[in-house]
DNA sequence: CCGGAATTCTATAGAGCTATAGATCACGGT
DNA sequence: ACCGTGATCTATAGCTCTATAGAATTCCGG
């Protein structure tokens, strides 16, 4: 009885804290972060967002550092699951491809500013955790390859294609979305999907043009 | 006579002292910011790329921001005029196209540390400085989109073709070139030229497939 | 080899930033 | 009312960094 109520704060003061708060705090480190970049942004900077005192936020994290972390391992969350899932299901590579570009999009429409540091700011991380998010990006690039080279395997993606870079290509256009979309009013994220989508799979030319 | 000698140590003193000292200052410096970030790089992280003391660096530029704009400048230099060369020279938009985004990664081969800073560390730049150069980005959307526009005028390109955000897609996957590029060591730049020439025109899927 | 200009150096002021220590406040449960 | 715990606050040590001042050195034409 005493030992659980101990044990269930002790848990809290360890790393959870309240729940809600600490998704607070770390909300406003992305948006900092995001903005001004992990080196440009003071401790400050987020507590001014938040209407704390910069010494507050230490109650939260550890170190700034570790604020990098945090906003960076939600910033990565979720792409690699979506990917996957997209892959076992059935269904051409166009189709996969298609889907595939709208769910690596999808994130933007919620953490914007935690996939924007994530993008941007993961160098910064101390080496271990730099290398574990790491992976995540290289899982991602290699779900892309895979479905280009099944693709060209199956005769439906041109043959002279290079998985590597096309994916490498699909990629870059993809993640820079999230640098131009704020700035670009009149394009709601459900038309950079379709745009894109088609984009990738038949480039700019009309079928049927010349050669 | 002595008017012409001092003018001309004057000028030197004034703007451009040693050009041969202060491109290794500012090489130095573009070097640094590209690997750290110019808020994560320190005046000290240039003096020691250079081995000199790291106030001697004020002899070359009057503050770190300053450096920043000189670096950024550099690595703005030549796209808009190169593009432009291109899209008045004869040909098709599909030539024009192919043309522009073989220049536009063409100074990842000298100037790589450069265009690096420009597209990530220019918004670190102070206001006035930053509008300078982003006008320059604007000027290369601007030109990618008029060819694609022209290209559909002209039934080259297909009719649904957003020219704007393909060309927001096209500027994507070429910048994002300069961060990936350096560490896929089995692959020239000339191929990903080709390569992403051939993927912006028609994409992946095959001629002929499907649909 | 001398004198002046160009260049680099030493030393440091002054500012800003992270992170810690300990006090204080808020508040639900008893 | 009071205690315990969570949350925030005040205050500041200690560090790093930019930029300036002025001395020292190097270089170069005459």
């Amino acid at each position: 009885m005493k030992k659980r109520k101990r044990r269930s704060s002790r848990k809290l003061a360890a790393t959870g804290k309240n729940r809600r708060r600490t998704a607070e705090i770390i909300d406003a480190a992305a948006q900092v972060f995001a903005r001004r970049g992990f080196h440009g942004a003071s401790t400050q900077d987020i507590a001014d967002v938040l209407g704390v005192r910069q010494a507050s936020l230490y109650y939260y994290f550890p170190s700034k550092e570790v604020a990098l972390e945090m906003v960076c391992a939600r910033g990565a969350e979720g792409f690699v699951e979506a990917a996957i899932r997209i892959t076992e299901e059935p269904g051409t590579a166009s189709d996969k491809l298609g889907a595939l570009v709208a769910s690596h999009l999808n994130p933007l429409r919620d953490r914007r500013d935690y996939v924007h540091v994530f993008l941007n700011e993961r160098r910064h991380l101390p080496t271990e955790s730099r290398h574990r998010v790491g992976r995540h990006s290289r899982a991602i690039e290699r779900i892309f390859e895979d479905v280009l080279r099944a693709g060209v395997k199956e005769g439906e993606f041109r043959s002279d294609l290079d998985p590597r870079l096309g994916a490498l290509a699909i990629l870059g256009m993809l993640n820079a979305v999230v640098t131009w979309h704020e700035k670009e009013p009149r394009t709601p994220l459900e038309r950079v999907e379709n745009t894109f989508a088609a984009f990738v799979l038949d480039g700019v030319r009309r079928r049927g043009s010349r050669r």
